[in-house]
DNA sequence: TTGTAGGCGTTATCAG
DNA sequence: CTGATAACGCCTACAA
């Protein structure tokens, strides 16, 4: 059953080529006549054989392989914003014959990563903002001249840079929250996103003078609490705008829990439009985001860095709201 | 910024040692005084050393890298199943610093899925039953000789494997709703769960002879529609069990939709026990898998292979009854 | 268009 | 315990 494998050198004796016309079929760059790599290729496919991968790096000095780079999840929580966001990578990357690596940025990995990235066997690399291990590694990369984006909004990073549109999406609930006239607006969410707080405040027009902010963390159970503490500090709350979906669940199971009615008298919109959120009951309305693009779009972004061009693109990727029934 | 990189000869020479020596001095091989070996360590730090992945692997025949493969998701839907292995796969990899690829078996992909298990690249892989594609890539591996171990129920797979216990699983919730004096038992799924029917049907006893089965597919939309169908066909139905999670959630909710109280008309259990099914409105009563631990242990079975061991273990991982609201 | 030959950066082997 | 040197398998000038 299992085939030895031949070398370039064994492989191109039994064709009686040499060793560099087989090399020639399979790259770009030699010249070589169509009948030889036609010849040599369907050759190849019946006895097996490929160039080996480490060999062919070794001397090229180049890779397709990425690595991805995401922090760490939270035990048992359903963090599938970092998952969606991966998918859309992994497609992209598998249609360019990619090979791509993936890597949690736990503190006690990162020697292990930094390894990965300095040892030469990646051509590139893909980052999520959001630990400080995150801005770590894009340290690491830069000083050793890897090619990399970064999914996010990180501070201080002036290019490579492939984010959501947190500002607009905050104002498009916000607007809808006004548009559908609720009085008194709340937002959940965490400590660093400035940019949905404002966006937000933008929809609400004059409405945002009655903006009460709730710092809730980021978890189900965040949302959860959030609840409690609204309920009694802010009398007369009707809308919610929550930071993400899976923390705006858990602000509407609390509320069910308490006997209030979705949307009827709070209305929620999420953040990411994650595949469960349809599902969801009552369905979430929420701004989608579009993970699956922003993960196309960073590798799109990074294979054009590592084929040389320099880059210090900002891409923006669309959202939009996504009125199902808790708004 | 950019750090030019040293190889091992310029390092060798700057720190007046044979290149011998600064390999040894990061394997396990060889001999090497511990004083040596400090020193060589530290300088590398210092000054950013480390061996070049590609030439290491080449000369070793080598790799520490490992190719995950899964089943290509259906577009749009929550395929959390897929997401939480993986993610007990990396953690493991992780912690043995080996680093992991993944692969999405398209039909389309496969091509350079073959190429990335024939190329020397990897030096094993893990493999999730379910389509089609994952037989054909265990094919090529064990064709190749590559080690791989199967995450699910192979036919035909005789050792290699790391499995659910799903008769079991599956017993537990027959068993349950036959403890809470429920009557009228269903069961949806899809075709190839075999286990899953007898395992229910063995922990429903007596109440088996009722058991009406449902050819649900697998997607929340699945078991909405199964809803209906049920309503229809079996009257006074007042428990089910779902292959999974997601088809229980579509279930509840069409249940909802007509009038329903879950449990007390119906019960329901799910099969997995996703991180977000806790969440679920009511929260998802449901088989645990221990998705995590599967990852996990398919690795540790993997690694061993790697380092030579001749294995043909089959490991079930036990799963266990999670009562929550739903039965 | 094709062949020859040198070198990529390591680790393994074999002396010392 | 350490050093010299030969592979590992391939790509790519350069020569033919």
């Amino acid at each position: 059953m299992k085939q030895k494998k031949l070398n370039i050198r064994q492989f191109a004796l039994k064709l009686g080529v040499s060793t560099a016309t087989v090399s020639r079929a399979f790259g770009t760059k030699g010249r070589i006549s169509d009948s030889t790599r036609r010849m040599i290729k369907a050759k190849a496919e019946q006895v097996g054989y490929r160039a080996n991968y480490h060999a062919s790096n070794l001397i090229s000095r180049k890779t397709h392989t990425v690595a991805f780079f995401y922090p760490p999840l939270i035990k048992g929580e359903p963090d599938y914003f970092i998952t969606e966001i991966m998918f859309g990578v992994n497609s992209e990357s598998s249609q360019r014959k990619m090979p791509l690596q993936i890597h949690s940025l736990y503190p006690e990995s990162m020697a292990f990563c930094k390894d990965v990235v300095l040892n030469g066997s990646i051509s590139g690399i893909i980052v999520i903002e959001g630990a400080r291990e995150s801005t770590e590694i894009v340290k690491t990369a830069k000083s050793s001249g890897l090619p990399y984006v970064v999914i996010g909004n990180f501070p201080g990073e002036k290019g490579n840079t492939v984010t959501f549109d947190n500002a607009r999406g905050a104002m498009l609930a916000g607007r809808h929250f006004r548009e559908s006239g609720r009085k008194k607006p709340v937002y959940i969410g965490g400590l660093s996103d400035k940019k949905k707080k404002d966006g937000f405040r933008s929809g609400l027009g004059t409405l945002s003078s009655k903006l009460h902010l709730d710092r809730g963390g980021s978890t189900f159970l965040d949302g959860y609490n959030s609840f409690a503490r609204i309920a009694g500090s802010v009398p007369g709350a009707d809308c919610v705008l929550c930071a993400n979906d899976i923390l705006a669940m858990g602000f509407i199971k609390a509320a069910l829990a308490n006997g209030k009615e979705i949307p009827e008298d709070i209305a929620v919109i999420g953040f990411d439009d994650l595949r469960i959120s349809q599902y969801f009951s009552p369905a979430l309305t929420t701004i989608r985001l579009h993970m699956d693009a922003i993960g196309e779009k960073s590798v799109h972004l990074l294979s054009r860095m590592m084929n040389g061009e320099k880059l210090t693109a900002v891409e923006k990727i669309d959202c939009e709201l996504i009125v199902r029934d808790s708004a």
